[in-house]
DNA sequence: TTCTTTATAATACAAACGTACCATAAAACG
DNA sequence: CGTTTTATGGTACGTTTGTATTATAAAGAA
């Protein structure tokens, strides 16, 4: 038998050859050549362990995704637990502070966008990931003393949202990241009830 | 000479095909061949009307702007004139309920996402759109009696990075446009005075 | 009518795409 | 050692793309 390879880090070194490509020109640049090139491979080493290009895509999505995962967990963990503290960094953890969250950022958009229009007409999109966003949202919206007049339900659904729109006006520059922070912060001020009252 | 023709309509007639088939089978499916025959017109009068494909999409982008533009001037109209009334009229533009808006939101996902791409590290980047709407949006703020604590600034940004991400949400059916409209009242009546006092 | 300009058409072309096919080298296992 | 399995490479094929080229019909101007 050949020589024994780490097929999970081979896959990731092309599947980041695609976000650098997608980050410099555009998903549509992400050729199996384009692809091939930038990772210092040959194109039928990609086909080798894609197959075909929607599974190359579909790798690169899922990847992208454990990353800003990853990320999220880490910026949780350095909290206090309080409701107010976790939520906040949740929140946060969607605007793009450095050049790997920004490259999340872009590839969400343009699998996002390039998903949506697949599906446009047929009914059939996904709604997991923005439900599970506001449910965990909601979770934490009900541990807190929240202002009074603040119905969680409501606000689980502004703020899920909020955060993509957010994101994506730090991402193209029209706001810094720390006006995107101040927001957060102004927005969950008004949210949460301060420890001695309303 | 040929016979006078009507240059706007022609071109008008050639992008509309283009929204139909982004709408539906995506913005990668709209090439020359396709909206020549989805338009029932030859390739070659694309060629004559556009000369290059950037073109097309140029005036498509710029015909789909014109008509939420207008659609939108119908919404405020419609109005009393109150800040309260204008701002939710303009904001709720942004959610699609027919098919007409419907497919202005998709195109301006799919062209918008283009132009995010092409220029994702050239540092330049449309922000004139989101800017105007922030700078309408303070406007309205500034002029009606607002809760105690609400900062005009802070909550235009917001609302202007909110507005696009309910419109998707919409759009890719994660919520129903009436719960959009539902987050955008509960969110403005937190956001105004009632009138005889906060 | 005749001419000239323009709208419209059919098709050709080079490039790029995803993918399929054929070939080779090397390494684990018997 | 030899065999077999797999990673890797080079390249060819058919399709589709945007665009260029050439040609024709028709309608206002003279």
């Amino acid at each position: 038998m050949p020589k024994k390879v780490d097929h999970d880090a081979r896959r990731r070194q092309m599947t980041d050859a695609v976000c650098r490509i997608t980050l410099r020109s555009g998903l549509g640049s992400a050729t199996f050549r384009a692809v091939a090139a930038e990772a210092g491979v040959s194109v039928r080493l990609v086909q080798h362990y894609f197959g075909t290009k929607q599974r190359l895509l579909e790798y690169t999505q899922r990847h992208v995704g454990e990353r800003s995962t990853a990320r999220l967990m880490g910026w949780i963990e350095a909290t206090d637990g309080s409701p107010r503290a976790v939520l906040e960094a949740f929140l946060k953890s969607f605007i793009p502070t450095d050049e790997e969250s920004r490259v999340a950022g872009l590839m969400y958009l343009a699998l996002y966008t390039e998903g949506v229009m697949a599906n446009a007409g047929k009914g059939t999109v996904r709604r997991t990931e923005s439900q599970m966003m506001e449910s965990a949202v909601l979770e934490q919206l009900n541990r807190g003393p929240l202002s009074s007049g603040v119905d969680p339900q409501a606000e689980a659904l502004l703020l899920t949202a909020l955060m993509p729109g957010l994101g994506q006006y730090v991402m193209n520059e029209t706001m810094t990241a720390d006006s995107a922070f101040a927001t957060i912060d102004y927005h969950l001020n008004r949210l949460f009830a301060a420890p001695y009252g309303p």
